[in-house]
DNA sequence: ACTCATGTAAACACTC
DNA sequence: GGAGTGTTTACATGAG
């Protein structure tokens, strides 16, 4: 019975996957904030008749004995008040650090962050189970008095009288899940001992128990705090079974997070293997890594992977050719909207795989043709290129650009022309283009919600950044850096490109700032040439070839001479 | 609503 | 004259 009210396993799952939440999804967030509410005016009216409801019991059975009796009425009262209380606490924590990732804004006048009475997100059905356990450990401890006897909650709810059934159906995960043993300070002080300087409720001088946060100078005072504020009762009795319901939970989300990762990968898998192994995309998002075992994390094969599981990105007009390469070669020339594409959370995969993947798969890449002719240009030994050579570079390093010849050879001669950082220079043997890297960075701020600056030096950083790695980056950059900051922590491999990206990143700032400071990358076949053709603001070479100098280019220069493998094709101009 | 970046199409001029 | 190259304009689209 789960209630829109909460905010419920797939919302969290919704949550933890996506890394970005959609002004929508938060708006639905906030309104399940609200929705609390009057889910608490529900809970309100269940609790007074639960104590009714106990009242009629006890006044049935034990007429005679009642002030013992009441007594413990007032206990398990109590502890179900705690417990809600508790419950509420560990929700506010959710929330609270949810916030703290930057998933989830609460306005301020949410009633989601002050305490109330009574917890928020907690169902009556969930409320009353527990309700019925605690009341029942409690009895068991009452009537055994027998302490330890009520560590394990799940005994003891059995073996109660009344409400066991329910905790037997409460209970399939707790069974499982460890008998509930319970953190009593006797298991702490043992744990702590282990390790003296860490405790897992113990952190920062604050004491990490569910929802007492209570400041601790030091160890030995928290251990005092712990012994007596969070002895064996009731209550803490209560917050451990909060709080394990609160871990299975997760552990069930997580659970179905994998299952859906799987279904996703393999539904991906099998359709960008279909025409050929194409190897791996470049920019699935880095948590699959994480996820996933190795093994199975092979099958990612998207390239505009969607923010979401659910409400993917990509938009429908590249979601059937984006994947299902058969469907483009029916597709003929296509005009559309690639604008999602800085939109495309993309992750440092595996850098030649996503060469690779492009290479072979008729995917369209997510990057502008102004970024790729750069990438085009930069990666050549002298930084410069013909027209000829820049088309050569298209169709070996994406598929996709083997067909439609005449649509993207037009848009990149349209975009040489149009932007200001693509240089004509005249050539002894004929007009090469350049790349005016301080133009380039004028070109592009409003798009970088983040630092314009960084796409830019990112994209001109690296010895190994392929013309995909650099789109890559840069897409990384408008995106969000924690996504290569997670990828990192996975593989070692991404991890260095991490770091060095970041140090790039750094420098590059300075360099930016500094700007033409640094040297020309000797581009000795340039020096010979006058730019016969400049737009606008004229360039003197040095200019043009100015910023460059981050870039080093040896990864390709060797198999340059593959254009002519596609020179010497004629591009597929099917659909014309 | 507006601006901007981008993609697409097309017309045109120029050169080889 | 045709193909390739380069420029320019126009329009559509999506994002901010």
């Amino acid at each position: 019975m789960m209630t829109p009210q909460v905010i419920t396993p797939q919302q969290m799952q919704q949550i933890l996957q996506q890394q970005v939440l959609s002004p929508q999804q938060l708006q639905v967030l906030l309104q399940q904030q609200q929705a609390l509410m009057l889910q608490q005016q529900q809970l309100q009216e269940f609790y007074k008749k639960q104590q009714e409801q106990l009242q009629l019991q006890l006044l049935q059975q034990h007429a005679g004995k009642q002030p013992k009796e009441q007594q413990q009425v007032a206990t398990q009262q109590l502890a179900f008040q705690q417990q809600l209380l508790q419950m509420q606490q560990l929700q506010q924590q959710h929330l609270l650090s949810l916030q703290r990732q930057g998933l989830l804004t609460i306005q301020p006048g949410q009633p989601a962050l002050p305490l109330q009475p009574l917890t928020q997100g907690m169902i009556p059905t969930e409320l009353q189970q527990l309700w019925k356990e605690v009341t029942s450990a409690h009895t068991t401890e009452e009537t055994t008095g027998n302490n330890h006897s009520s560590l394990d909650l799940t005994t003891t709810c059995v073996s109660s009288s009344a409400p066991s059934k329910t905790s037997l159906i409460m209970n399939p995960h707790a069974s499982t899940n460890g008998q509930l043993s319970v953190h009593t300070p006797k298991r702490e002080s043992l744990s702590h001992e282990e390790h003296p300087h860490s405790h897992p409720l113990y952190g920062h001088g604050v004491c990490k128990w569910p929802g007492c946060e209570a400041v601790c100078e030091d160890f030995q005072s928290f251990l005092k705090h712990l012994n007596s504020e969070h002895a064996l009762d009731d209550r803490s009795t209560a917050q451990c079974r909060v709080q394990m319901q609160v871990v299975q939970q997760l552990e069930l989300q997580l659970a179905k997070d994998k299952e859906r990762l799987q279904a996703m990968m393999t539904h991906l898998h099998v359709k960008s293997t279909e025409p050929k192994t194409a190897p791996q995309p470049l920019n699935l998002v880095s948590s699959v890594t994480l996820s996933k075992s190795a093994s199975e994390a092979s099958p990612q094969s998207l390239p505009h992977t969607p923010t979401t599981p659910t409400a993917p990105i990509t938009p429908a007009t590249q979601g059937p050719s984006v994947i299902t390469t058969t469907s483009m070669h029916t597709v003929g020339p296509i005009r559309r909207r690639y604008s999602d594409k800085y939109n495309v959370p993309i992750s440092s995969a595996d850098i030649a795989q996503n060469q690779e993947f492009y290479k072979n798969a008729e995917v369209r890449p997510p990057f502008t043709y102004a970024s790729l002719i750069r990438q085009a240009i930069l990666e050549s030994p002298e930084k410069q290129l013909t027209l000829n050579e820049i088309y050569n570079w298209f169709t070996r390093m994406f598929a996709y650009f083997r067909r439609n010849a005449a649509t993207w050879k037009n848009a990149v001669r349209h975009n040489l022309s149009l932007h200001k950082c693509f240089v004509r220079v005249e050539n002894v043997k004929g007009a090469v283009w350049t790349v005016d890297e301080v133009e380039f960075q004028k070109r592009r701020p409003q798009k970088i919600s983040g630092n314009p600056s960084l796409i830019k030096n990112m994209q001109t950083s690296h010895a190994y950044c392929t013309p995909l790695n650099a789109a890559l980056q840069a897409s990384m950059a408008e995106n969000s850096i924690p996504l290569y900051t997670t990828a990192s922590m996975g593989n070692p491999t991404l991890g260095n490109l991490a770091s060095a990206i970041r140090e790039e990143l750094n420098g590059a700032m300075e360099h930016t700032n500094s700007n033409e400071s640094d040297s020309s990358p000797g581009r000795s076949p340039l020096q010979a040439v006058h730019p016969v053709h400049v737009k606008e603001e004229p360039l003197d070479p040095e200019e043009a070839e100015g910023p460059l100098s981050l870039v080093t280019t040896a990864n390709h220069s060797p198999d340059f001479d593959h254009d002519r493998d596609y020179e010497d094709e004629p591009v597929n101009e099917d659909m014309e």
